[in-house]
DNA sequence: GATTAGGCTTTG
């Protein structure tokens, strides 16, 4: 009796098993007792069914505990679950993803794909004559039933190995006749997205072709958005289950009856099998994939019959052209009680000027304003009369389709349009009129459908000037170096970024200017941006869309990393990947290893070469020999290539000549140190390479025009190294009177404090203004609500977290600490 | 087991 169906609700099923107990899918182990258990579970998964040249079959399925409490990762407890002989076999016929399971007579492995998959540290193992599951599954509807064996089935337990799951038949759309109840597959040719009726439902209308190319006219009344269609375009495929047939007007039509369920898919050949529905239960097998992949494979040579969607890009749309847009809201207002403006954005740029609209700034949900860069960008949507109620439903952020708009050019009477626009010829408004003819209306469209995945590339790709490089820099990379354990060996550089000595008086000069921020409305910061926004609270910056700008007053609670010489990274623009600053052990290592593996090597024809002799000393070090290379290209602008030094002698020497290139010998060549290693010390400053970008290889700087420049760029270009840049980089979290907000400090960090990050390497000025800055906003052992108060422009985009996902990150730009009064000077370190 | 709408050559 290995596998058999029971109709949901069915007395025997329940009878069957009440001598056995259930276990909970977290609790089981391999020291789970399985003799009288069962592990109930929706099948999440079901892999193809394996068979074997021995004539065996393996068949593996993913269940997951139904209306338990969510686990840590939030998901309901899942465990894989393998088959093994007849009963593989059997359960692949008889059992859809979506099923109910109840396995018993099973043993309890280690799963070895735990790691992979994450899921369940054991799994269920199936064979043998003791092995059995039974399939919890809906009533079948009394219209199927009736030629149907199943409902018997159920029960008479002793024909279960032979149960076939209960087939729909499908009816071809050239096949119809009137008066009876079907089930049908078809492409979309025509849709109304569902509009409200003068009823108490909300109707959808399609019209659907097959390989028979007649097209039938389908409607559909359901109280529920949900149990709709849920169409994306022309050329997508539904199976209407329990439709009837019906002559209107001379042609059959197709109207929902009882019973009614439909499920759409992606109509792309090789596209997404997932299947678009609200409903619980639904059959699936591998007949309807061959339906689907045939309607597919005809739909694709049917140009006339199933035009491709008009759906095209903002770039491409020309003036009077009626388009369905696939786009991302922005932010959203009303323009008066029948019409409301949608800004949204695709990612690409219009040749034309979009038509702006002006709007209370009160009024709009979503920023008010938004970077130029990003206006430019921007389409206004005018959205009317029945639009206006689906339009109050979307929120900032929302992925759309908008299907029917129509771009107008230079519209002189929109609502709220200034009079020195009403003079621009050449921009276009977008309207999206009211009605539902010709399929007008919006849809909300998934995040993990094909055409917002294509979008999100595209914003992605956005070429961004300087101000906006942020974005290239997607958060997973944020994220990991802030992850990263401070395991960092403090370089002796910053070792007094943060001055121990100095924290008490910091903290004093930092309690008297708190104490007057409280009672005065002074800031301790400033902004310096000209967006035209007011003020907003973070609870509404939290609750605005993934874009914009807002500006904010606000407290510092926290911030990361505490040491702050760990803020100090390294970018290389050209890949924008982001590292820690090497530390000094790891680079005085390389030194001295690579002084000592030099060996012979021919000294270039462009220098002066000379050798010095270091002589060892009493702690041991051997004597060593020094190469000196002076560039004759360069003998006024002393560059120098210097072999077989230690890391703390090029500091030393660097003291006293203007460019030190630290080179090593490598198969009778100079070649560079590892990449890890500065590539150029210049006085006190480093500089490194990208080990990713960079081709190096030890040549002599080509002089311009008479010499006239040697700099840090001249010497990385001879060199083939790509230049890393010094960046700061932290994370802070604001607080005001409605919440908090994580931000990240970075493009702006050093128009924040008012230093170079290069500075900041090199120099200990550099290092005590950052570190003032952080002490005046965020005194040690003060209470939070007495710390000064900040005027800060956040720009909000959208990053990726570690695992991908969107997030919604912020940054703190235009905005510079105002200097802590100069009452309690800091305590100079002397480094 | 009622009723809804029954695309369509649009236009603020």
């Amino acid at each position: 009796m290995p596998v058999q169906v029971l109709s949901e609700g069915a007395g025997p099923g329940a009878k069957v098993l009440t001598h056995l107990s259930s276990v909970p899918i977290v609790l089981i182990s391999t020291s789970t007792d399985c003799s009288d258990k069962t592990v109930k579970g929706k099948v999440v998964r079901k892999c193809p069914l394996v068979s074997l040249a021995s004539g065996d079959f393996i068949l593996k399925i993913i269940i997951q505990e139904e209306g338990s409490p969510p686990d840590a990762s939030h998901q309901n407890p899942s465990i894989n679950v393998i088959l093994f002989g007849a009963l593989a076999k059997d359960f692949d016929g008889a059992v859809n993803q979506g099923d109910v399971v109840v396995a018993a007579g099973f043993t309890v492995g280690k799963s070895p794909t735990v790691q992979k998959d994450k899921l369940h540290p054991f799994n269920l193992l199936l064979r043998g004559d003791g092995a059995c599951v039974y399939v919890f599954r809906p009533p079948p509807p009394p219209s199927v039933s009736r030629s149907s064996p199943a409902a018997k089935r159920s029960s008479s337990p002793e024909v279960s190995r032979k149960t076939k799951v209960r087939k729909y038949t499908y009816v071809g759309l050239g096949d119809l006749k009137a008066g009876s109840v079907v089930n049908v597959y078809g492409v979309v040719v025509f849709f109304k997205q569902p509009f409200k009726t003068r009823g108490t439902d909300f109707c959808s209308s399609l019209k659907i072709t097959d390989q028979s190319n007649e097209k039938i006219g389908c409607t559909i009344f359901c109280e529920k958005l949900e149990d709709h269609p849920k169409i994306y375009q022309i050329g997508d495929i539904v199976r209407l289950h329990r439709v009837k047939t019906q002559f209107f007007n001379d042609s059959m039509t197709l109207v929902k009856t009882f019973g009614f369920s439909v499920v759409a898919f992606d109509g792309a050949v090789g596209g997404s099998m997932e299947p678009r529905t609200s409903s619980r239960s639904f059959n699936f097998d591998q007949e309807d994939q061959r339906r689907v992949e045939e309607l597919r494979s005809w739909a694709a040579n049917q140009s006339v019959l199933v035009p491709p969607a008009p759906a095209i890009p903002l770039c491409d749309v020309q003036p009077k052209a009626y388009f369905d847009l696939t786009c991302q809201l922005l932010s959203k207002a009303p323009v008066d009680s029948t019409c409301t403006l949608l800004r949204v954005w695709d990612g690409t740029r219009s040749d034309h000027t979009l038509l702006k609209v002006i709007v209370e700034p009160n009024a709009t949900e979503g920023p008010s304003s938004f970077p130029p860069e990003r206006e430019r960008l921007i389409a206004n949507v005018l959205a009317y009369d029945n639009h206006v109620e689906i339009a109050r439903q979307l929120k900032p952020g929302d992925f759309l389709r908008i299907y029917n708009l129509r771009a107008i050019p230079g519209s002189s009477k929109v609502p709220g349009l200034t009079s020195s626009q009403e003079e621009e010829l050449d921009h276009l408004a977008f309207h999206l009129h009211g009605g539902n003819a010709f399929g007008r209306g919006i849809r909300v469209l998934p995040e993990n459908c094909p055409e917002v995945q294509e979008m999100k590339r595209v914003m992605e790709a956005i070429p961004e000037d300087d101000r906006d490089d942020f974005s290239e820099l997607n958060d997973s990379a944020l994220m990991e170096i802030w992850g990263t354990p401070p395991e960092f060996m403090e370089p002796s550089l910053l070792r007094a970024a943060i001055p121990e000595s100095a924290a008490g008086e910091e903290a004093d000069t930092a309690e008297s200017s708190s104490g007057i921020s409280t009672t005065h409305p002074s800031s301790s910061t400033e902004r310096r941006c000209d967006h035209d926004t007011h003020t907003v609270s973070l609870s509404e910056v939290k609750r605005s869309g993934p874009a914009g700008v807002h500006h904010v007053r606000v407290q510092l609670r926290s911030y990361e990393p505490q040491r702050l010489h760990q803020a100090l990274k390294l970018y290389c623009s050209k890949c924008t990947s982001l590292q820690d600053v090497p530390d000094d052990e790891l680079v005085a290592g390389i030194f001295s290893e690579a002084s000592r593996d030099s060996g012979p090597y021919s000294a270039p024809a462009w220098a002066i070469s000379g050798q010095v002799d270091i002589p060892g000393n009493a702690l041991g070090s051997p004597t060593r020999t020094m190469g000196v290379h002076l560039s004759t290209e360069f003998m006024s602008k002393e560059l120098l290539f210097l072999t077989g030094s230690s890391l703390e002698e090029t500091c030393l020497l660097s003291a006293g000549y203007e460019n030190i290139v630290p080179v090593r010998s490598s198969r009778g060549q100079l070649t560079l140190l590892h990449p890890s290693a500065p590539f150029l010390f210049r006085g006190r400053r480093r500089y490194y390479g990208c080990e990713r970008c960079s081709e190096a290889a030890v040549r002599e700087p080509v002089c311009a025009e008479g010499g006239k420049l040697l700099d840090e760029k001249i010497i990385a270009e001879a060199l083939g190294v790509e230049p890393l840049r010094f960046v700061l980089l932290m994370k802070l979290e604001l607080q005001d009177a409605s919440d908090s907000l994580h931000v990240f400090l970075w493009r702006d960090a050093e128009e924040f404090f008012g230093v170079s990050a290069e500075d900041v390497a090199a120099n200990q000025e550099a290092q005590n203004r950052i570190s003032q800055s952080m002490d005046s906003l965020c005194p040690a052992g003060d209470s939070t609500d007495e710390r000064p108060w900040m005027d800060l422009c956040l720009t909000v985009y959208r990053g990726e977290d570690e695992d991908g996902l969107n997030k919604t990150c912020y940054q703190i730009c235009n905005s510079t600490v105002t200097r802590p009064p100069p009452s309690a000077p800091p305590n100079a370190n002397p480094a």
